[in-house]
DNA sequence: GAGTGGTCTAGACCACACG
DNA sequence: GTGTGGTCTAGACCACTCT
């Protein structure tokens, strides 16, 4: 066998097997291409397939790769990037929006965001569901609660649920004047409803974005959007859209 | 056995075993508490390690855990949050900022830097590692790039490589007028480096923070940050630091 | 030394997409 | 039907922490 331990830490396979593979997608790869089967790979590497997946995982999480069962294993595209902020000082909804709005029920919130409304818990609110399309692929969806007391014209409006129902709260949303939003981004996994609109499995890795909507010092109206971790990079720009890292 | 599914879509165990668990947490335990070692807990459920691991990977993914080699699985305190902008249209290293500089180099930077520096590929810039501390942990990493024409005063400052030079290199970038800033937000892994610093294992998932200072109508500086995901929610203010979603 | 989580193996079967 | 990735098993050994 030689001499083995060259390195002061013995570096587990996956991890090597992972930077092998990464340098052969920069080197020998293009965009879109197919990879050889993971039974495949597997034995040209001469371990075992769990081993090679968890290299797989990791370079799919860092949005290299792209894993569709029944389909294969290909080469990802770079992140898109994606505004957050792509109407500033806006209410959602207003014209240029990237959003398009697929359902409004009256539900209960979670307790979270019951208590940044300011509403009693167990109290239903509007909730609109919406998607945000990009080159024809959803990246994320999101769900805005507001408070029946945010759109009072409502009231008097009885529409079916459904979108339509959706673009009235938002048109109303958009009477009232906008004092600030605040924003927070985390990690999260895709609950089950999420995943199947942005055509990933449960539990797929998710970038969870909480906005606060402020007016007439209270909050106005609160939004969970939930973009796929693989594909999206989330830009906040604080000066007009010049491209931040393309590469 | 009596008669199984009853539902639709056969669940897969891991994923029920996550909601089962996720409940436990919610009503059963307390922050810091540890949970039983893994192969109680696979054969108390009676399912393989392995799909145990593959459920308290997920929730340790959300932040619901925390599991450290050697010593145990506890759960996790709620995520901290991190505010991205701390001193809005100042400098890094401006008084009131929360990182501290570690060392200073002159390197060069990967090629997707170099491009949005506008400098040549190959060329050393100054790049100065920070660290940022919250309740006395490492919660962050960051590798700030500066090309030496953004710090012309730095030409006769001759220190040794060190903290030292990386402050004397931020004190320099604050002569500048700041002309705005732009960041994205996108899942990556941890090097060794940086995993090493945030007391994480290699290719933890880390929010990676991508912040471009302009100056001058060109860009100054830039700043690549790595937050844990496991415990941060990072925090884009656009009005004074009310708490967001404190649950 | 004892106990923990981390890595690894060599299988097996399942759910899904496509021709 | 065939091939793909997704799930699952029952082991084994390793690296680390604590006592």
């Amino acid at each position: 066998m030689g001499t083995t331990r060259l390195e002061t830490v013995p570096e587990p396979k996956y991890r090597h097997l992972k930077t092998v593979l990464s340098e052969a997608l920069d080197s020998e790869f293009t965009v879109g291409e197919i990879l050889p089967n993971e039974r495949d790979l597997a034995a040209r590497f001469g371990v075992a397939r769990a081993t090679l997946r968890q290299a797989l995982e990791q370079l799919e999480l860092e949005g290299r790769l792209q894993r569709r069962r029944g389909v294969g294993t290909t080469v990802a595209p770079p992140r898109v990037g994606v505004d957050v902020n792509p109407a500033r000082h806006s209410w959602p909804g207003a014209p240029g929006d990237a959003w398009q709005a697929e359902d409004c029920q009256e539900t209960v919130p979670p307790a979270a965001v019951a208590r940044t409304l300011g509403t009693d818990t167990g109290r239903p609110v509007y909730a609109v569901q919406r998607v945000r399309m990009t080159h024809g692929q959803a990246v994320a969806t999101e769900t805005l609660y507001v408070p029946a007391a945010s759109v009072p014209g409502m009231s008097g409006i009885e529409t079916e649920a459904g979108a339509a129902r959706g673009r009235a709260v938002l048109r109303e949303l958009n009477r009232l004047e906008l004092g600030g939003q605040e924003r927070a981004v985390e990690l999260g996994s895709a609950r089950a409803e999420d995943a199947r609109r942005l055509d990933r499995l449960p539990g797929a890795p998710v970038l969870v974005v909480t906005t606060r909507y402020l007016a007439a010092g209270g909050t106005a109206a609160v939004a969970l959007s939930t973009y796929r971790a693989d594909t999206c990079r989330l830009t906040f720009g604080d000066s007009a859209g010049v491209p931040l890292l393309a590469g």
